[in-house]
DNA sequence: CTGAAAGCGCTTACAG
DNA sequence: CTGAAAGCGCTTACAG
């Protein structure tokens, strides 16, 4: 390992020079061919500089957490991107990390941060999520921001506008003719779930339209809850004419169930999903979904985050838009 | 933050002690009492060690990175179970990163493995990946191993069986009755490619089967790549009645693209896919697939690393054999 | 303005 | 056996 006072000794300066110069302090006096001398035998050398003595001097280490419950979803795949892109233009590195239940996690996760891994967390706090839970990863010095989620704790919080995403689908079938529209959502204790069948409610509401209490679903938002969710409405009697599913991870199930009982999508029913995935596209048929600015999302979770632990800030995300992206699940209800 | 040096205070001993009881050193003569007086002062003031500290101090980190093409891919879900699932066994915690091509990336991924961030690191070399590539990221002390690749380099590599999964997925459709058989592959350059192809090609050659070149695609893994591999294909002139796929993703877009064309499956032409994942349940009909022992693969290779920088292995993974999930994407093939 | 020196929080060889 | 002290590789307040 080749170290600072290596550079020092082959430019002939103390190693203190040697960081200021490369640390670009523009307060030094040196003769600029002293500052290229410098930089030429840290090329030269190949010198990369120590990341545990650097974080030791300084307490702090440039790197920040993402931590969602499920890191393999394809719905958090824009999200990661846009903290991707945020991170590096801040020179900030990133880990990625999955916490499927925040009780069992916590200690990994309360480790990387008390051992002073990371500068900061962004956290999508898994169903089941207790205030307590995400009191208990709140350390001095390090700023926490929850995505997808809210807290009345001093918790930064950013959050997508779910309501206006359901509402976007609602208004689509409402467009297409639909009077007679199911809901499927995820269970309470889902944050999302909650914000989203609120909307689901709001957007009937403002169209006039009645909600049907056997046509709304709470199962989940992975492909076999959409299954068990399409059983559920099948068992409850006449299906709706239309369905919006509160995720596309869902809605995969929810189009398989369907099929398998022997019902056509669109003609005999139309489904619109939350997230838009590339897979959406490779279904049969291919699913009409709303596609959210997830990526804004994760930029917008980083530069909360670089605006320190002092401030908490709640914040919510309605653009660009949530954006309907017509594909062929839906069409105009059968005509009876 | 809480230091040793505070915990030694509390427990009224010397920080060196402290060091030596919580690190578990038996070697250590000292009286239960004093012992459980230090765990407890350790406890009650909640002390979590200084990574920096300990790691600048020791030269080791206890972190492995985990760098694979798309984190986001399900097909790397199961992998990243076995890597979790082993590295906590070994008390190492992982970094996930996502590396899309060698080249560009490689400024960040040589920071990582230079600046002592981590011990080891697992690497699926993207496609088009150099061996100079490679060689760039060896560095003295921290280990490497490259799954699903191959090298001539230094370097210890970890691959599944790809011939043995490819010719589960070939014999089952010749059992089926199938003899007009094509494969969508990947381009020549992906180590994956060249070893699934040739899987087909000898498993073709097994049965006494012949392999006709108008229907070998090699257009890659997406969902988009597969739909390019059913133009080629429906291009070329009479379709084969089987297809094996090289990956499930694009086995989605393959199903999709067929459908386009009103062709049915599998009545018309069978699909089947290597990779299972949880979607390929829910297309319509739901994909018959090889299972493939990813999350083996996963521990294999923390094992390999935990094993030193100095040892370099060579392994394939061939237990659990690949295993066929038979849904409803095959069937015999149309009378003519 | 800039070099020498202190110190971040640990671990461990060494002396007692 | 165990405490005191050195030192890992940096950054930066301080003295010159």
């Amino acid at each position: 390992m080749v170290r600072m006072r290596d550079v020092a000794a082959r430019a002939g300066v103390s190693p203190g020079a040697v960081s200021r110069i490369l640390s670009g302090d523009t307060a030094l006096r040196v003769s600029a061919e002293t500052r290229e001398r410098v930089v030429t035998a840290a090329r030269e050398l190949n010198y990369i500089p120590n990341y545990a003595a650097k974080s030791l001097r300084t307490s702090r280490t440039r790197t920040i957490a993402l931590i969602v419950p499920d890191i393999t979803s394809a719905v958090f795949a824009e999200l990661t991107r846009g903290v991707e892109e945020e991170a590096a233009s801040r020179d900030l590195a990133i880990v990625l990390g999955r916490a499927e239940r925040l009780d069992e996690d916590r200690g990994w996760l309360r480790g990387l941060v008390g051992e002073g891994r990371i500068d900061g967390a962004i956290l999508q706090p898994p169903d089941g999520t207790t205030p307590a839970d995400v009191e208990a990863l709140i350390v001095p010095g390090t700023s926490l921001v929850l995505i997808n989620s809210v807290s009345d704790g001093p918790v930064s919080t950013i959050v997508l506008d779910d309501g206006a995403g359901i509402a976007k689908a609602v208004e689509h079938l409402i467009a297409l003719g639909h009077t007679r529209i199911g809901f499927v959502g995820s269970p309470v204790g889902s944050a999302t779930g909650i914000r989203r069948q609120a909307g689901f409610r709001a957007a009937m509401h403002d169209a006039g339209l009645a909600v049907r209490e056997t046509w709304m679903t709470d199962r989940g938002y992975a492909g076999e809850d959409g299954r068990e969710a399409v059983r559920d409405l099948l068992e409850r009697g006449p299906m709706p004419s239309g369905l919006v599913v509160a995720n596309l991870n869902a809605a995969l199930g929810v189009l398989a169930e369907i099929h398998a009982h022997g019902l056509r999508v669109p003609s005999d029913i139309s489904i619109v999903a939350l997230h838009d995935v590339w897979y959406a596209d490779a279904t049969w048929p291919p699913i009409t979904t709303v596609r959210m600015p997830l990526r804004r999302l994760g930029t917008s979770a980083v530069t909360a985050l670089s605006n320190g632990s002092g401030t908490v800030s709640h914040a919510t995300i309605d653009s660009p838009a949530p954006e309907l992206i017509l594909r062929k699940s839906t069409s105009a209800p059968p005509t009876r």
